[in-house]
RNA sequence: AUCCCUAUCGUCUAGCGGUUAGGACUCCUGACUUUCUAUCAGGAUACCGGGGUUCGAAUCCCCGUAGGGAUACCA
């Protein structure tokens, strides 16, 4: 017990962990970001340390600042806050270029005068033996006297030709590069602009990442860092490299998939802790719990047990956790997130019920919100059409009979609840010894203008006593006039 | 071409040398029912292939196969 508490507390202050997200703004925030996004978040959270944002934007040519925007918001969005930042690359040239130096200082760099055509050409005829394609070290060994530092020219780092480097990947466990397979990388673009994998390591070091979580697509590039964290005598963090996530056909994401920024999906009606329990169970178990509260993802959460393989989105599995959470979610909640749809869909509260009420009847049978606000049109706007086949099966002149008599009986009610509504219904049916499919049915039509609703009871209390007797007559007229017409 | 990674129901996954291979989504059947749902009860479907190691392999090793990633003055 003391032993336990006190390498609780060791930990705490060797270590204290420090995670971050680091998104190139090129675009949205996709879903794959997202969930690199709130397993940094995890961690950081359930170790209680640090959440750097760095906004990796040093190709100028493809950043905007529309995508540091998007990202931003979707981080809002999903309650992914950080600790730390945003920080910006672009803000600390200065700073890469003061490393560069000391690598330069220290041989552990070179400038390289190669040029472009040069190196394409390089390429290619290594591509045509069927070779790896990579830098061939021409300017590696050049003497002081043959760099002409006045001539243009970008800084390569100098990678060990011998050995190996091998790292402990919290997610895919050892993994070992020759370094034969690496070349010297660019560190340094001819106009002085640091690259990727330097200023990678130059943040890294500097903001004392303690754990690096990112896509698997930088597997291949985790060597080339650590060399240069070694130049650099500085202590590489903890990877954890996560699969990514592929689109509902298992092909890779692109947007032919539809919804793959994050904010689409608040867009297309998805509560964010739907979203966040679907994220998290993506790549991520916890035994065969699928159910997860912020709280008990933070608790469970452990980047070691993240799954090596890639995995297929699942939208249907999305909407079923999505009505889970409306179903179960505070009534109060809900309403927060639905009322930007309502918002969208010019439905005036005013006119109608307390949406509240609302919220646990249609809660169970719709799935989104968008759904939602799509379907609850009637209890606050009358409508001026029937849906077609609707009115066609229940809206003819057998119902005539049973919709004024359920109408006599609604209007005498003084009690307009559920329970007198239902009593009302089956005093009808009673009455005309009819079954309830001949009057439930025509009824539900008439005051809905669709055949599906919740039930009747609920759904004639919801719409209101005087709304509900229009639009009976409302129907009588319609079957009226058809009448006429055939 | 080379290097790296991956592989359990259709999908997300549990499993970490001995299990009737478990759960969830989806699907099917039944119950409930005035519609659509929801709910409840059943059911179907999986260890990529081949070799080893072992008394015993989904699990460890090797070789294939398939998919993905990387080999940029992108990140």
């Amino acid at each position: 017990m003391i032993k336990y508490a006190l390498s609780k507390f060791q930990e705490l202050i060797l270590m204290s962990v420090v995670t971050r997200f680091a998104p190139s703004p090129t675009g949205y925030l996709h879903i794959g970001g997202a969930r690199t996004a709130l397993y940094c978040w995890l961690h950081a959270k359930k170790h209680q340390g640090e959440f750097v944002l760095r906004i990796e934007d040093t190709d100028r040519e493809r950043s905007t600042d529309e995508a540091v925007q998007a990202i931003l918001d979707g981080m809002s969005w999903l309650g992914l806050d950080h600790t730390q930042g945003p920080y910006y690359q672009t803000k600390r040239f200065d700073r890469y270029k003061e490393v560069a130096e000391q690598l330069l200082e220290q041989g552990d760099a070179y400038p390289c005068f190669c040029s472009k055509e040069r190196l394409d050409e390089l390429r290619e005829t290594q591509m045509a033996n069927k070779e790896k394609p990579r830098y061939d070290g021409k300017c590696r060994n050049l003497t002081p006297e043959e760099r002409d530092l006045s001539q243009p020219h970008v800084i390569r780092f100098k990678n060990p030709t011998e050995g190996s480097v091998k790292w402990a990947d919290a997610v895919k466990g050892n993994i070992e590069f020759s370094n034969g397979e690496l070349d010297d990388l660019i560190i340094a673009r001819t106009d002085g602009t640091p690259t990727y994998n330097f200023t990678v390591v130059v943040d890294d070091w500097d903001m004392k990442i303690t754990q690096v979580v990112r896509g698997d697509d930088h597997v291949n590039n985790t060597p080339r860092q650590i060399n240069i964290f070694k130049a650099l005598n500085a202590k590489p963090p903890e990877y954890a490299h996560v699969p990514m996530i592929l689109g509902d056909d298992g092909k890779k994401l692109s947007k032919r998939h539809g919804a793959v920024g994050v904010m689409q999906y608040r867009d297309d009606g998805y509560l964010r802790e739907a979203v966040l329990n679907y994220l998290v169970r993506l790549g991520w178990s916890h035994g065969d719990q699928e159910i997860f509260s912020i709280e008990e993802m933070i608790e469970l959460f452990d980047i070691h047990d993240i799954n090596k393989a890639a995995s297929a989105f699942n939208t249907e599995k999305l909407n079923w956790l999505n009505q889970h959470y409306m179903k179960t979610m505070p009534v109060e909640k809900v309403k927060e997130a639905l009322m930007w749809h309502l918002e969208n869909h010019q439905i005036d509260l005013t006119n109608g019920p307390a949406i509240e009420s609302l919220i646990p009847v249609f809660a169970d049978r719709v799935q989104t919100l968008k759904e939602f606000a799509n379907s609850i049109g009637y209890f606050y706007a009358d409508f001026d059409s029937y849906d077609e086949k609707a009115a066609k099966k229940h809206l003819r002149p057998v119902a005539k009979e049973p919709l004024s008599e359920v109408q006599n009986r609604l209007n005498g009610l003084t009690e307009w609840q559920p329970e007198a509504i239902q009593s009302a219904i089956d005093s009808t049916a009673e009455a005309l010894g009819v079954g309830m499919g001949k009057i439930g049915m025509p009824l539900r039509v008439a005051v809905t203008g669709g055949g599906q609703s919740p039930n009747l009871d609920v759904t004639l209390q919801l719409i209101g006593k005087e709304r509900v007797s229009q639009r009976i007559d409302a129907a009588l007229e319609f079957i009226k006039n058809r009448e006429a017409q055939s």
